[in-house]
DNA sequence: TATAATGTTTGAAC
DNA sequence: AGTTCAAACATTAT
């Protein structure tokens, strides 16, 4: 569930509840919930993997970690963590986290900030790169401040296909080389996106949970990589590493 | 059945 | 006081 593209998803299904107005909630989650009934929901926005329910003077912000899920017009077994209750139907979130967030979205989010985002700045993403030349571009992907939405499975495809190592140091990459990574951290979270909604995204990965490099037919070298520690799949052949 | 996995926050330890 | 790191959380597929 968690990673960008899958929370624009979520936008696109919540969208018929934009406008309208939080009949009545429940749900196991700690936050003072007792507040949203009676407010209109203004608006329904992501920010990288984070679900926005905006209303007046607050927002109700989800995050889906690594378990999380929702449904639409319909329930798990499991009880909601959080549950709103519209004239047009409902919205239910389980085993994620719940903020109550004060204030703006615009104070708080940047969208160019957002690989999702139509406000997407890719300058900004490289002089937030410069600023960490001795970090590993496997954990620089994965840096919501820099690249708000990637997750680990878009880190993956996105070396692979740009053919850099995860252990790569960010300050070693030569410029052109770290747009081309910039630029795919965008263009795949978008054929994710296309790919997620046509429930087809496993089938094109080319390297996340494969076993062989299909441009070698060398194994992948899996391995938790960087300060993050998270899995990554390395064609050594195919995959260079600069250092 | 045990394990690992699309993730982040918190608080203890250093 | 700043950093580092393990623990906590929680679900599902393999």
């Amino acid at each position: 569930m968690p990673e960008g593209p899958s929370i624009v998803l979520l936008k696109e299904a919540a969208i018929s509840f934009s406008g309208k107005e939080i009949l009545s909630v429940e749900g196991n989650s700690k936050i003072d919930m007792h507040r949203f009934p009676g407010k209109r929901v203004e608006s329904i926005q992501s920010w990288g993997k984070q679900f926005l329910i905006v209303c007046d003077d607050f927002i109700i912000r989800i995050h889906f970690l690594l378990f999380g899920s929702y449904r639409i017009n319909e329930r798990k077994e499991q009880p909601p963590r959080l549950s709103l209750q519209f004239e047009n139907g409902e919205l239910n979130f389980y085993a994620c986290s719940v903020k109550i967030l004060e204030g703006r979205p615009e104070d708080l989010f940047d969208p160019e900030g957002d690989v999702m985002n139509d406000q997407w700045n890719p300058e900004k993403a490289k002089s937030k790169l410069e600023q960490t030349p001795n970090a590993e571009i496997c954990d620089a992907l994965l840096e919501q401040d820099i690249f708000a939405g990637v997750g680990n499975i878009i880190k993956n495809e996105v070396l692979y296909r740009v053919q850099v190592h995860p252990e790569s140091l960010v300050g070693k990459i030569p410029p052109a080389k770290l747009d081309e990574i910039i630029y795919e951290a965008r263009n795949y979270s978008f054929q994710f996106l296309e790919w997620k909604r046509n429930f087809e995204l496993k089938k094109h990965w080319l390297c996340h949970n494969q076993k062989t490099c299909r441009r070698c037919e060398l194994p992948f070298s899996r391995k938790h990589t960087g300060t993050k520690n998270r899995r990554s799949f390395i064609c050594v052949k195919c995959q260079e590493l600069y250092v």
